[in-house]
DNA sequence: AATACGTGATTGAACGTTCATTCACTCATT
DNA sequence: AATGAGTGAATGAACGTTCAATCACGTATT
């Protein structure tokens, strides 16, 4: 017997539900296993301790993510319409799955996340740039940096998924305009002629 | 003998000081009273809890920053300079007081941040907010809902904060460019002519 | 085709540790 | 003498991890 590749995905989707629940520490591994119909002890069979199966549940989500980010782009609309498709792409995969966006959050200001880990294949952040750096190749975005420009477009991005998933209760009020922002952040990186 | 407050911001500053470190996993209430030379026991005289803690703390942390940026703004100058005054002000806080950053992220991603906790009062939210509503109602920004002016802003400015803490690795090759941020959000804010 | 064997996944009770919290006590101040 | 802040050992619950036992399956032997 082998082991069964879809139970570790199981084991990972429930650790993934566990804490976007209840946080880091509201993930134990009994939940973690009862929640996956499997026994404590098997958790240890897919993964050498709790530590391990984070930091791998962290490239999981990271591939996963990046996987459904780069495939819905078209290379063959214009610059701009593409950008605004990122834009809602990302927006509308955080909030069909947002135990990614959640575990995505808790994980990076955690301790979890070392310099070791930031130094791992971050494919996500690979197509960012690859891709904004065609815009700033084709005189469309402004003649920046495109690792810079990555971070301040994924910066509102993630602070507006942020604010809309954690501060409900404050943007209610506001939450009618929210879709003027992407406009916005456009406006920072475009060629201003 | 009454409560010594100064003891109380004794041991707060222990508790923010090992989450800064370690997460909220890595401060016991055992560590929190070493650090703060106090026993384990007279953390439970200032606090019931310690989630209360947890949640004083976050209170205290909101209002150091507020005060903090809202002291340093000057108001006689223009409204564009004040916008990179505050900028400047809220990285430097934030270079400065690691600590402030590191749990103010945290404590948002976390199971703590409740939407009972986001009803109550946020001074620094509401000095943005009215700042803000300053640059629209003069004509300087755009017509927008100074909210969303404030997430869009405040969101930009944290991540940058963050990938600057977090990711040093992945940034260290943008670095001497981060400067150019600050004004790709003003080009996204400004009253377009 | 039937049986026995070996392999490795699976189990869950048990273990040692760590943690938040309690409480009987001390001691400085009034 | 009374008060209440301060102490730190004690408590019991919860946790990550281990491990002896069990089980399910593929392979070899008859």
């Amino acid at each position: 017997m082998e082991q069964n590749p879809s139970k570790k995905v199981q084991i990972l989707e429930s650790a993934l539900e566990l804490i976007k629940e209840n946080g880091f520490h509201g993930c134990p591994i009994s939940q973690v296993a009862k929640q996956a119909s499997v026994a404590a002890g098997s958790v240890y069979t897919y993964f050498e301790s709790k530590d391990e199966m984070i930091l791998e549940l962290y490239t999981y989500v990271k591939t996963e993510v990046a996987k459904k980010i780069s495939e819905k782009d078209d290379p063959k609309k214009n610059f701009e319409a593409r950008f605004f498709d990122l834009w809602n792409n990302v927006t509308s995969l955080y909030r069909e799955k947002p135990a990614f966006q959640s575990f995505l959050d808790q994980f990076s200001s955690s301790p979890y996340n070392t310099e070791a880990v930031q130094l791992e294949c971050d494919p996500l952040g690979q197509w960012l740039e690859a891709f904004f750096k065609e815009g700033v190749e084709s005189g469309q975005l402004k003649a920046l940096n495109p690792k810079i420009i990555s971070i301040m477009v994924l910066g509102s991005l993630i602070s507006l998924v942020r604010f809309t998933t954690y501060f409900k209760a404050k943007t209610a009020s506001a939450a009618q305009d929210l879709h003027l922002i992407p406009q916005m952040v456009w406006d920072g990186i475009k060629f201003q002629s």
